[in-house]
DNA sequence: ATGACCCCTCTAAGGGGA
């Protein structure tokens, strides 16, 4: 099975090239992040590539879905305990495709560590632990999807240019860890270019092509999963070009 | 060349992203 994990910066607008590397990639499962429509208006150019579609989406922000081609069955909406701000927001999606329970995550991103937005995401990520163990105790997992953390200093591509920011401060990465130390792994994704696996590149200033990024997309997998991983890549060539998202994705094959 | 912000919509003296 191939399965992969993009956070397309909204569907509709990345949809000409979504349709084009769904066709060239062909994942049978694929986890999207920032779709940035409701559900409702979902594009159904996928459907027609041959991808079931779970989508779960609010209009102009956040918004996630899951893509498969290997069974799409007991869909759900959120999770159980997931807080809001202080409205349900649509950042967590999760189905289970070819004997495997995905959800696909957009964290919230915390803006600076003293907005309430802040304190929001470490609730979100404690909230999703919790709701993540009777899922872990009946099967296989895969947690994909924009985790905005970076989960170490060799993440970024300047810590001191971080310092004082989200995304990379000890309660973060400890909420990461807490994930972790359930049973998930942190799949290794390869980078096809450099020395560090980014999955984010700001749109300013040439960061891509300077290769200042940050690894935030993360795939996170129960242990029987991680130990049938035969190859996991950041797809960079997907940043390219014109029109890109901001974010690679990242895919993983595993032996079946 | 990978090439120097972009998405959304209450179309901005805007909000949010990370």
């Amino acid at each position: 099975m191939r399965f992969a994990t993009w956070n397309v910066n909204s569907v509709k607008a990345r949809l000409p090239r979504l349709l084009d590397w769904l066709t060239t990639t062909a994942p049978d499962v694929v986890c999207l992040q920032e779709t940035k429509v409701a559900q409702d208006g979902f594009p159904g150019e996928v459907a027609e590539l041959g991808y079931e579609v779970a989508a779960y989406g609010q209009g102009r922000w956040n918004g996630v879905a899951i893509l498969s081609k290997a069974g799409l069955g007991d869909v759900r909406h959120g999770f159980d305990g997931e807080p809001g701000f202080p409205e349900a927001e649509a950042r967590a999606v999760s189905a289970i495709c070819g004997g495997i329970r995905f959800m696909s995550v957009y964290v919230p991103n915390g803006r600076t560590p003293e907005d309430p937005h802040y304190t929001y995401k470490l609730q979100w990520l404690a909230a999703l632990r919790t709701a993540l163990v009777p899922d872990l105790a009946a099967g296989p997992v895969v947690v994909a999807g924009d985790y905005n953390v970076a989960p170490t200093d060799a993440d970024v591509w300047d810590p001191a240019v971080f310092a004082g920011s989200t995304h990379v401060t000890p309660p973060e990465r400890a909420a990461l860890a807490e994930l972790r130390a359930l049973g998930l792994s942190d799949v290794p994704a390869r980078p096809l270019k450099g020395d560090h696996p980014f999955t984010y590149w700001d749109y300013r200033a040439g960061m891509f092509h300077q290769n200042k990024g940050m690894r935030i997309d993360l795939v996170y997998a129960s242990s029987d999963i991680a130990g049938r991983v035969t190859d996991a890549l950041v797809d960079r060539e997907a940043r390219k070009g014109k029109g890109p998202s901001d974010h690679a994705p990242i895919v993983v094959d595993i032996k079946d």
